[in-house]
DNA sequence: TTCGAATATATGGATATGCGTATATAGGAT
DNA sequence: ATCCTATATACGCATATCCATATATTCGAA
């Protein structure tokens, strides 16, 4: 389950790589602020993160109409240090994304974030 | 040069990925040594390899008949360590083909281990 | 200069991948 | 029930990727 090929070619493409950092930079993120970010068509978006979803990569969960994809919590070690290592020394490389994602209105209230 | 998709490409693809890791674990390795070790063609080990130096992640030496390829001493400093904490992380992904390489008979010899 | 070993490349075909468009599903509000 | 929003999936097509086979190149030795 998950080899490294697997994994790579996760990252491969540059859609499913920008979603996955994003995610991994801030936790959770839903699949409209992701489209927000990325600037990509709804099924876009959608289909890359099932990809994401079914190679083991990342989890979802449904939250109202909302659904939040982030990290799989039983990622190989190795594979969250991928991340990290690529996420720190690429900011520059994302940060029309971040930027995009910050300045999104209407970006939905994450239960977490309240009761 | 070398954006993030580009250089998760390469590594997406087994036989390249391990032909990278393997190079990184030995610091140079040619041609034979690589066909030997992943036990597949030499066209099909060629063309990877000329894939990987064209997209910049190894260089090539030319030493008589043989052509030794190690990592490109110019990579980004993140994508060295991607390499080596997937390598650290995946010795037994890899064991068969480092057991190969050890076990080849006729091992070229390398300009650097002599005179 | 001819030969053999090591390596590179060209070619054609099979398969995989990514995309846009259209449609389906699921939940909340009315 | 009905409508709207968010998300998922199906379909058809274009392109990219990978491979096996055949051929070219390059170097050293004879």
């Amino acid at each position: 389950m998950l080899t490294p090929p697997e994994v790579f070619k996760c990252l491969a493409e540059e859609t499913r790589l920008r979603a996955t950092l994003l995610i991994a930079e801030h936790g959770e993120l839903c699949v409209c602020e992701l489209m927000c970010a990325l600037n990509e068509s709804q099924p876009k978006i959608s289909r890359h993160l099932a990809l994401l979803r079914s190679a083991g990569l990342l989890v979802d969960r449904r939250q109202g109409q909302w659904v939040y994809y982030r990290l799989n919590p039983d990622l190989p070690d190795w594979a969250h240090q991928v991340l990290h290592t690529t996420l720190q020394a690429n900011a520059a490389w994302l940060e029309r994304n971040a930027t995009r994602l910050l300045h999104m209105d209407g970006r939905p209230v994450r239960a977490s974030a309240c009761c």
